[in-house]
DNA sequence: CTATATTTGTGCGTATGTATG
DNA sequence: ACATACATACGCACAAATATA
């Protein structure tokens, strides 16, 4: 899902898709969004990468991150 | 504390900075130097630029780092 | 109560691409 | 051509929080 050669950075991308799969319905308010280590397995992408890609869907008020838990589409 | 219009490197500036306060005793050897990542907020500067400022005070002998647990003030 | 596994958080080291003076 | 600087990205290691056996 992610294109290497895309101007738009990786972080950017993963953030996009993950954004799509939340406003598409396929990740409900509540639901556990894949762990960050699931992510990292299934895009080849640094974990530096795949936080920076969560963190962002976070800044927007879409995902809640609670530690040693993980993280959750948002309720409202 | 960073002057960008300094024709002083902006990594030699923020190294005498660290070095200034670790040679006033506001950092005492053992006590751990600020992260990379709160220079980074606290400057402005790239993280390669904080890098290479600390790596500086590193060739100096002043301090020591600890891969994945961060900077100190080296003891001697 | 202890041990282990999972997950997020933090931090360093390094490399590459791009832009500027 | 060169030095400086920023942004992006990967890899690795350790710490903290939580849950489970």
């Amino acid at each position: 899902v992610i294109d290497p050669y895309s101007p738009v950075p990786r972080h950017r991308q993963l953030a996009a898709a993950l954004r799509d799969q939340i406003e598409r319905g396929d990740l409900a308010p509540g639901d556990p969004i894949p762990s960050q280590t699931r992510l990292v397995q299934e895009t080849g992408l640094a974990k530096a990468t795949v936080q920076r890609a969560v963190r962002l869907l976070v800044e927007e008020g879409l995902v809640v991150i609670v530690p040693g838990i993980g993280g959750f589409v948002a309720r409202r």
